[in-house]
DNA sequence: AGTGCATGTTACTTGCGGTAACCCAAGTCT
DNA sequence: AGACTTGGGTTACCGCAAGTAACATGCACT
């Protein structure tokens, strides 16, 4: 009867939990990320202590609100990326899942990626949702004008060269993050392993044995 | 008289300007993005209400520390783009010389790209650095693991998957975002460009009259 | 001298994250 | 029945940082 009594509470408090997620979820795409742990509170039915209880702090909280849509997104991705087609086929096809998903949900998007963009709250800590995007912005729009002026892309080459000029600044970006946290490799290897990639390596690998690769 | 005069003390409170960005500059590589106003202007020598003065607000003072290091940033990957050079080489040169400044100067490019991720300071607003850093780490590395998996890349192989793996999670973080913020085409578009853009058209494409292209 | 005006200061308000201390209903032991 | 733990709850508070008001001072110009 021990653990009944215990596995009883548990799934209480569990419920609790994801009742106060829930409540977090709303007011946090309500107000925006800047949302108060009262504001929350109060959405709950509450007062703050009891979200403290249960998430230890307000990082806390976010990191349980941002695995819930996290994995949710993972899930689709991975979906995408095992369907039975071809390489060229997949990658569309998880792109486009993934760019649906921002599209279906720019609230959350917008949340777990640029958390602290939230309107006229009193900020602490630097922001980064209005300084390190127009930084990438810039660079990808500097970027698509030089591609513009200079590669010849046909029709639409305007357009093509926003996208690839945002592109190519992101897996720069992207890569160069990783690359200075774990340092893998020299950098002179990761450039080449960059501009192969910008130059159609992937699409012209053979696939490995047990099916289409990615 | 009266507009050197005026001249005259602009200069004044340009240097003064520049003294306090200095400053600023220094508490912020030295304690992390979460450096209070209080601490800057101690190093600076004064007290806060002059800051606010100079800059309106923290997220001023910020943009302005913000705008020195992007444009000499902007300005180097501007001459690397200008080289001299067939498309392959500037490529390879423009990575090179964005990921040597950040290697450089990792704290500057930390404060820049993850203001928030400052060590134990109380922090308002949810954080970015610890979340959503994550999601796309999370996503690169899965993405290097279906690629590895999958993809026949010769020697080398794993570093390359996890490689491409985040810069081509990087790169559809960063069109996508643009995208949803201005929609300048349909998901369709974005999708068949980025693909595109892996399928190796940057290296296929011609250069347009007037020299080498990117 | 006296009047602007830029520069600087002290001292305050507001608002948030986080916590300590108390509260109370419900079940348990004796 | 009555004392006793225990889990969910609250009020009231602390510390700290952003931002502001009001006051002080040095220096040009008339």
């Amino acid at each position: 009867m021990d653990t009944t009594q215990r596995t009883e509470q548990q799934r209480s408090a569990d419920r609790r939990r994801r009742e106060l997620l829930e409540a977090a979820d709303r007011v946090v795409l309500r107000d925006g990320p800047q949302a108060s742990m009262n504001a929350i509170a109060a959405e709950a039915g509450i007062t703050k202590p009891i979200l403290y209880r249960h998430f230890g702090d307000k990082g806390g909280l976010y990191a349980a609100l941002a695995k819930r849509h996290t994995d949710a997104l993972l899930a689709s991705l991975r979906a995408a990326l095992d369907a039975p087609a071809d390489r060229r086929e997949r990658v569309e096809s998880t792109l486009d899942t993934y760019l649906a998903a921002i599209e279906a949900r720019p609230q959350v998007y917008r949340f777990l990626m640029h958390p602290a963009e939230g309107s006229t709250g009193t900020d602490q800590g630097f922001d980064v949702g209005k300084h390190s995007a127009p930084l990438l912005r810039r660079m990808g729009e500097e970027l698509a004008q030089v591609i513009e002026e200079r590669v010849d892309l046909g029709p639409g080459s305007q357009q093509l060269a926003r996208v690839w000029g945002h592109g190519i600044v992101g897996m720069m970006h992207a890569a160069g993050d990783w690359w200075l946290g774990e340092r893998p490799c020299s950098r002179a290897e990761l450039v080449r392993s960059l501009a192969d990639l910008l130059w159609g390596r992937l699409a012209a690998a053979g696939d490995r044995i047990g099916g289409p690769g990615f």
